[in-house]
DNA sequence: TATACAAAACGAGACGACTCGTCTTGACGG
DNA sequence: CCGTCAAGACGAGTCGTCTCGTTTTGTATA
């Protein structure tokens, strides 16, 4: 039985970024994969309990390192221009998933399709509050009419993102920013002949 | 060194056979990743180097097992109508999606963000022939004028599917076949005001 | 056509290396 | 004195390779 009680009031908090700082480090040089909890908790000068005691897997200590370790998301920019705008938030993606970093994340997510839990981490911690930032974005390019009132948004975030995930996980073609520019071209104008 | 030549005149077709079935019952009953070489082996009545005898991994055998598994791919229709012929082709992924049986080729695309080797087989063998059939399709409506003549068909593609695969894999919403009108609705019409 | 033979695949399972997640120990600190 | 800590032992399970002795396959020969 594991009647761990962790109590947040006593952790360490020297071992708690030195674990995070281990499992960055190891899932750049050797991938997530191959970095098992023993090497972070050895790298990380701690013990393997420690771990445990504070987090569910492996999985789920890099996605707080991830998030950890992504910019303080200044808030989805709002210049007037919601084409603009989208485009510089996109292109930070992109160059992010063309960057060798990314692949600790593309990692985490193969690792959450076998494994509900970290698939709810992943989307809580890492996704859902990203995306908030830009349906807030959109709602009130909605509201100044540049773009459709009959649209719902989350339809359009995940029109326009999605492009960037497939190519990322299923690696048919790089995430270049001219590709965001093709990809926002192609949403706002429509396919259709004009 | 392994010099197995594996020379393809001598395989025993019968185990061919029971070690794909099996891989397919084991991972529907307990999942991809709890699903052990050992036990599709026993499962299959063979021995375990007879696996790996002719597949690289435990995910190459399964890619091959999903790529059968699937319905022999009648062409993509053409009734001459590209949006009804998308929305029929893509709500059969979008019900795939949603069923049991695709958290197999969900998983197998987890695995494959860890092992190139498996990432190559994926797009290669799932990927890459399903989405050719969709380039053809599209190459006709633009011929005829139905979708705009200045496209990459690539990005079309991309575009409409990603969003499936953007739910698979993260798990946001379910890929119901009212969000494949949404998704059609959205690219053929564009975001802008009308 | 029937027989003989070599090569390769076959089922079964042993093997070492590794990882997992839990458990134990004794020291440390608020 | 309690819970966390570093260190590491532990059993269970998987991986991919290797080794048995047997069976199947394709081909050459009579």
């Amino acid at each position: 039985m594991s009647t761990e009680s962790a109590n947040p009031r006593y952790r360490n908090e020297r071992s708690h970024k030195a674990i995070l700082d281990a499992a960055l480090k190891l899932c750049r040089e050797q991938g997530f994969a191959k970095t098992s909890v023993d090497a972070i908790a050895k790298e990380a000068g701690v013990g393997k309990q420690t771990i445990y005691r504070w987090w569910p897997s492996k999985a789920a200590v890099l996605v707080e390192a991830i998030d950890r370790q992504s910019a303080p998301s200044p808030d989805f920019p709002d210049t007037g221009d919601v084409l603009a705008d989208l485009r510089d938030q996109m292109v930070i993606v992109a160059r992010y998933f063309q960057a060798a970093q990314s692949s600790t994340y593309r990692e985490v997510i193969g690792a959450a399709q076998s494994d509900p839990a970290t698939a709810q981490v992943v989307l809580n911690t890492l996704v859902r509050p990203r995306v908030e930032g830009c349906r807030n974005r959109l709602e009130q390019a909605r509201r100044q009419g540049q773009i459709r009132a009959d649209v719902v948004l989350d339809d359009v975030i995940e029109l326009i993102y999605a492009p960037l995930y497939y190519r990322l996980l299923l690696g048919t073609r790089p995430t270049t920013p001219e590709q965001v520019e093709v990809i926002l071209n192609l949403a706002f104008d429509g396919l259709r002949p004009r």
